[in-house]
DNA sequence: GCTATAAACTGAACATCGTTCATTTATGAA
DNA sequence: TTCATAAATGAACGATGTTCAGTTTATAGC
């Protein structure tokens, strides 16, 4: 085994894509591309693909943390609120969220997995935040237990999000 | 003046546009190259550039030519339905329209427009769909009345349009 | 300490892209 | 026929994603 890196893998890919994240907050998709996130690390471009097998893949990786953050947002308005006031808090951390972060919002509807095993992630945060919301509506509407219906109400009131 | 092809600007223009659509329809967005379509219509790459700005532009007129079909595609939904199925006909249009013409239904979202003329253009697509569904709710529900009120009643209920 | 090995990393090369514009070609007018 | 001008070309530019032969470096075994 040999090493020459101060970083790790896993650090490079932390890295890369922070940097990735950064410079389509601030400049948007049009404004990245490989070489430019290679050198904003101190590598090059070849080293990129080393860790991602193609730009789409490092996008996805981006994606999964845009739905993460959003994940964490919501929670966090959720537990800043009223019980009473839940749900409403929720939609509105969902559309703020949005409106604070357009480009890494924009690139989740721009994007479309392919691969069998990123779609698969991206279908787990989906399902992480229609739980979410799910369970939100189930403390709120008693009468909704009936899983297979809670699961139909949730998924029409939010049926914009999988578009 | 002196004229040198076969075709004139219109015609070229018609072309174009034709053949981006055949191509994204065919393959996606992905697929097209202004190269690409040069050579479909018989003419070199920079002819494209006497006709349309850039590639954007050429984007944004097919998009467009969609808005258009869709419309028209409304239109026809709900003259073959009854008064009563009115509304369901259009939004059943509406959907499948979508799920057939896949690619270019995605380009639309993909799509923004900067100019403030193609901006314009654009706006005046999505108040005719408006203004198609508004005219379908003010049927059904005349005490919706208030011009005011029917407006929000429709933008609300089609919100998804915008976004 | 020395060397062989294998991992880490590089960066030139390739094909393709959108876009530009000097040059060539065809045509209507004189 | 000649000339002016519109129409059309296609080479050139810079940038992109991606590849991979080659170089550098840390370590394991001696």
């Amino acid at each position: 085994m040999a090493r020459r890196s101060d970083h790790t893998r896993e650090q490079l890919r932390e890295m890369a894509l922070s940097q990735a994240e950064a410079v389509i907050a601030r400049d948007g998709l049009d404004a990245l591309s490989m070489r430019k996130i290679a050198k904003a690390i101190g590598y090059t471009v070849g080293t990129l693909y080393l860790i991602f097998p193609n730009q789409d893949a490092l996008l996805l990786a981006v994606n999964l943390r845009t739905a993460d953050a959003l994940h964490g947002h919501l929670l966090d308005r959720i537990a800043a609120a009223e019980p009473a006031d839940e749900l409403r808090a929720a939609a509105m951390g969902y559309i703020d969220f949005a409106v604070a972060n357009p480009h890494r919002w924009r690139l989740i509807f721009e994007l479309r997995a392919d691969e069998p095993e990123q779609a698969a992630q991206v279908q787990r945060r989906v399902d992480q935040l229609f739980a979410l919301i799910e369970s939100l509506l189930a403390a709120r509407r008693p009468a909704l237990d009936s899983t297979a219906l809670r699961h139909h109400a949730t998924r029409a009131s939010l049926s914009g999000v999988s578009r």
